[in-house]
DNA sequence: ATAGGGCTTCCAGTGACTGGAAGCTCAATA
DNA sequence: TATTGAGCTTCCAGTCACTGGAAGCCCTAT
């Protein structure tokens, strides 16, 4: 197999599984024209390291998981410990992203988004503590 | 103020504030000794800069954001716009890590976690279409 | 013979820093 | 006065996971 079959049966650019050679995470053999030669297991390979990186998975998580699946005496913790830890980190990113969330569409509902210059938002990146009633002149 | 002072009371590293000054968010005056010298306006600049980035502002967005702080005939329509954008790439955001945190917790879940090496997490990895029931050998 | 598409390598750039080395300045102490 | 040591300077390299582009070889079809 070509890199542009495997390509479009792994749904890896071409560039990408060129860069994973580079780094080691697969060893395609070479024809006799220079061309890379995969193998039906490069090809697994390569899926398999698709739907890792699809799950947020580091190239070093996805390291350990390919040396772990191909160890045929891993134990499952070993795994379960990498993906909980990968999942630690989701939660912590989702976390942060929603306090992001949180204070960015609160800041968005309060400007009101028209042709004049004052606005809450930068009110509040320039103060830190300019908030909405400050805008609208209770003091 | 030398910059320890200003790193200290933004919040901001050293070395970030330096990369700011690189890339001409702030432009700071020098003292004879060649050590920057801080303005109160440039202090302001760089907390102003602290927070945008905090609430995950680019680069790019926050010299958008800073320009129009110091436009004064800046129009509020287009800070929201630009911050408006931003939240919409940040529900983008959640909504993949949550997806990959469904899959993730659901695979976590279904792994035993001991000494055995068959494991639900590789298998879905390998195959994509391997589900729980197959580990637990309903075939 | 030529055109094209696919393959090769190598180099550089992305974003937003961060680490480290080499060297200058400044304030305080011995 | 000499010497620490902290703080400042610049510059270069590395991070992560690719991605783009250039120059050039290979293969097939016309």
């Amino acid at each position: 197999m070509n890199i542009g079959e495997v390509a479009e049966r792994s749904g890896l650019p071409p560039k990408t599984i060129r860069y994973y050679e580079d780094i080691g995470l697969v060893r395609p053999l070479r024809s006799g024209n220079g061309y890379r030669a995969f193998r039906e297991t490069d090809l697994h390979k390569l899926a398999f390291l698709g739907r890792a990186r699809a799950l947020g998975f580091s190239i070093e998580d996805c390291r350990t998981l390919l040396d772990l699946y191909e160890d045929e005496s891993r134990e499952s913790a070993q795994v379960k410990a990498v993906a909980e830890e990968h999942l630690t980190a989701i939660d912590d990113k989702i976390a942060l992203l929603q306090s992001m969330r949180k204070t960015l569409s609160h800041l968005v509902k309060s400007c009101h988004g028209d042709e004049r210059p004052d606005c809450p938002i930068l009110s509040d990146l320039a103060g830190g503590m300019a908030r909405s009633w400050k805008t609208t002149n209770h003091s």
